[in-house]
Order: C-alpha cells, then structure tokens, then sequence
DNA sequence: TATTAATTTAGACAGAGTCCAATTCCTATC
DNA sequence: GATAGGAATTGGACTCTGTCTAAATTAATA
C-alpha cells in the first residue's frame, strides 16, 4: 500500500468496492485525497478539486468527504478546533501534530503499546482510539 | 485535590497564583469549571454563568477561557469538531469520549503505560500528548 | 423516449469563535 | 473625594467551517 499507485481507473474500483458509486466528482476528491497521501482539510480538497477550473461546489466536497467517512474510506482527524483533517490512510495509526506549522503525520501503531486503559463502561464499544503527540519547535514563545 | 473544596475565595487565590488578576467575571467563570470539575464548552459555561441574570458577555466568556489556557489553569480537550470542552482537570489524564451523547470523561494516567512511540523530529518538544477513546453504545446503527 | 432515482449545485443559513471601538471598572495619585 | 490612566468588559459586527434546501443536472432503467 505504501507505494501504490493510484489512478483515477483504480480509485473507481475502490469506491465501488466500498459501495460508492464512482461519480467524476468523486473520484477527484478521491484522487486528491489518496494520490498526496497526506491529511487535508475540506477547503484544501475543494482547493485542488477545483485548480484547473471550478469543477466541484461546496456541498458536494462536504457531502462527499462525509460518505467516504461512512463508507470508512478515509478518516477524519480532530486536531485543531477550527477545522476538520481527513485522512486517506485507513491503516493503524496515530497522529503527530505541529501545533506551529499545522503538520500532521503519521506514527505507525504497529511500533506502539498502549496498556492500562480501563475497562469500557457496560454495553459499550469501541468506536476509535486515537493518540494525538502535540509538538512544538523547542525555542521560542515557550509558556 | 479530588475532594478540594472550591470557594469564590480560595478561587481568587488560585487565579492569583497563575497570575491571572482576579475579576469578578473570572471568578464566577473559574467558578463554573472548578466546582464542576467537568468538561464544559464555552456556551455551557457562558449559560451557567448567566443563570441568574446576565453578567458577562460573549466575549468575554471567550477571552477568560482562553486567558486560564494560557496560563495553564486549565486544558483545552479538542474531540468534537463543532465545539472546544474545557477542562479544569490539569493533572495527566487522558479522555473517553462517548459519540453518542457527547458525553466525556477522564482516563487516569496514572494507569496507563504507552510505549514505542517515535523519536520527535530535531529541535521539536512535546507540548502535551492526548489519547482519546471514543465509545459507543453496542447496539445499533453500527456500520 | 419517458420516468424515476441519484447526484450535484448555488446560495441561504447556523453556530463557534474573533475582532474592535466604545464603555466601564479599578487602582493609584493628588 | 476627585481625577487620570490602564485593565477589563461589552455589544455587535464579522469570519469561517460546515449544513441545509430546493432546484437543476445527470444517470439509469423501463
């Protein structure tokens, strides 16, 4: 996976493999999001979506960011309080956040070993766990 | 600390030591969080600080919470991308975030060991670390 | 081709949070 | 007590992310 390539051919496939019809619209917003490999937010997307020639409205990145999200195509990354990150990597891992430049990556959960969590309250499930590490460069406006 | 009693009082004492000017606004907002000791949004706390008539504006509500951040009274926990909670708990814990009711609560970290997580890059620091389980009731519309 | 279902769209809208200029509140000094 | 100056507060306008809606477009199916 790590050196795929995708085309806009194989991402179609994806898509219906996921249960979602292969719109055009679609699958650029897919491209953008699984060609970069990177964590991108909705204005980003809809940024190179629409690069060439506004191709793609609002409501469609949204609503379509949103049905990849169901269809557990990408994920989605809470990190800064103003806006959303999604996320085509839908393998284990956490997240490195620069809090100054905004960079998010990735830290494989392979290497990593979390014990000690407490148990789930009665009838509940696991929905998602996520280790967010916030870093920050050393110098500088330090409180 | 668990059982701490909080007064106005002793609250303005508090403020005082993180260098916080102590004001009535901030007091009764301090007091919001502190005698809770739970995780509050900004509208949550602005709404139990004018319960009884309206005594501190929008604005204001925001500059506090934003001002005790700075100065470390109390942490912000980023889990909702429509709302920041704000949590008067500063010792090291982690959260369990129930998606369904928004319902959040703290994972001690004293329990809990995580090991194997990746070197920072050159000249970066850990500016805090968060670890976040979402849950969800069993049954259900699971997908 | 006609009908229906699915998708996309523009633009209005909602809610969280910020900004700013004006006012109020404190505190210190006279 | 009066007054000047800085700190804090305020209303309200504003920005921005994301949602909603009703209409238009596209696709699919008979």
């Amino acid at each position: 996976m790590q050196f795929m390539h995708y085309t806009r051919d194989n991402l179609a496939e994806i898509l219906r493999a996921h249960g979602v019809n292969p719109t055009h619209q679609r699958i650029e917003i897919a491209f953008a999001l699984f060609s970069r490999q990177e964590h991108l937010s909705a204005d980003q997307v809809m940024a190179i979506v629409n690069e060439r020639h506004s191709e793609t409205s609002k409501a469609t990145v949204y609503n379509t960011l949103n049905l990849f999200l169901e269809k557990r195509l990408i994920r989605e990354v809470i990190v800064d309080p103003s806006k959303v990150f999604y996320d085509p990597n839908t393998r284990p891992h956490y997240h490195m956040y620069n809090v100054e430049s905004g960079k998010l990556t990735d830290i494989d959960a392979g290497e990593v070993k979390i014990s000690g969590l407490p148990e789930l309250p009665e009838g509940m499930v696991t929905e998602g766990m996520e280790v967010i590490v916030r870093i920050r460069p050393a110098r500088a406006d330090a409180l």
